[in-house]
DNA sequence: CGGCATCCTAGTTGATACTG
DNA sequence: CAGTATCAACTAGGATGCCG
């Protein structure tokens, strides 16, 4: 993981670089990059693997930590970070059933880089705040 | 979770720790967070930044550099990065028209974030598409 | 308890055509 | 050149009901 240098052989022109440029259309790294995004982006995925960051939690816990999601858009969040492997699904076999999510190691590193723009948006959003009025009052409604 | 005692006048110790259980819901963080991944996590802003990260560019070349997106939608992505004070716009006064649209320091610190996010993204892909096959294969199609 | 299946709406995007 | 306007298509998400 630790996916703090790439590819000690490449000349350092790669990836950082070109992110932007070719990152952007329909290439193989805009495909990855709208593929997290598409997931972090969404409505519900970030709060879920920010409620497992520290704790796995049980469906229901899930759902009381998150107020407003939908059974079914629990689950389907949750299918779909457990298909990118981000997080882990256990059934216990009981009764009543007990399930499990865990946050995988992939999760973990990728919840650093979503807490750094979550405070960045908490920091910043004051100025946000005071562009938007600044606008709304140039640009007559 | 929920200690929702809230004061507007505690603005950096928190932030961090609290991002996610605090920035998680119908909090004032949490309307923060959710601005900003609305924003960058819709389809083209953090390509429109990103083509804006070195130099000014202006409306056809953006749609140049950002290949299929529609007029429209360039428009639209635009008038949204300029209202949140992330991007300038710039008219000049010539035949034919010149509008230029340059990235705001402020939309250079918010760029740094989802360059790290993008890259992440870039980085582990592999991982990911990795887990979706073995995902898809465990649970038959 | 922890789901899945179905229906349905509201918002987002794209294609197309027109304009200062 | 740099938009605006209109309409059609798509889809994420919510409400509800049933099941192992």
């Amino acid at each position: 993981m630790a996916s703090t240098r790439r590819d000690p052989s490449e000349p350092a022109t790669t990836d950082y670089e070109r992110t932007c440029e070719d990152g952007a259309a329909g290439t193989e790294h805009g495909r990855a990059v709208r593929d997290v995004l598409d997931r972090i982006g969404d409505k519900w995925s970030l709060l879920v693997i920010g409620t497992l960051r520290h704790e796995r939690r049980r469906f229901t816990e899930l759902q009381r930590h998150i107020p407003g999601i939908s059974q079914r858009m629990l689950t389907l969040t949750l299918r779909q970070l457990e298909r990118d492997g981000l997080i882990t699904r256990t059934v216990h076999a009981e009764v009543p059933p007990r399930v499990e999510y865990e946050l995988t190691s992939l999760g973990g590193t990728l919840i650093v880089h979503a807490m750094a723009l979550a405070h960045w948006a908490i920091e910043n959003r004051p100025q946000i705040e005071a562009a938007r009025v600044a606008y709304d009052s140039t640009h007559a409604r």
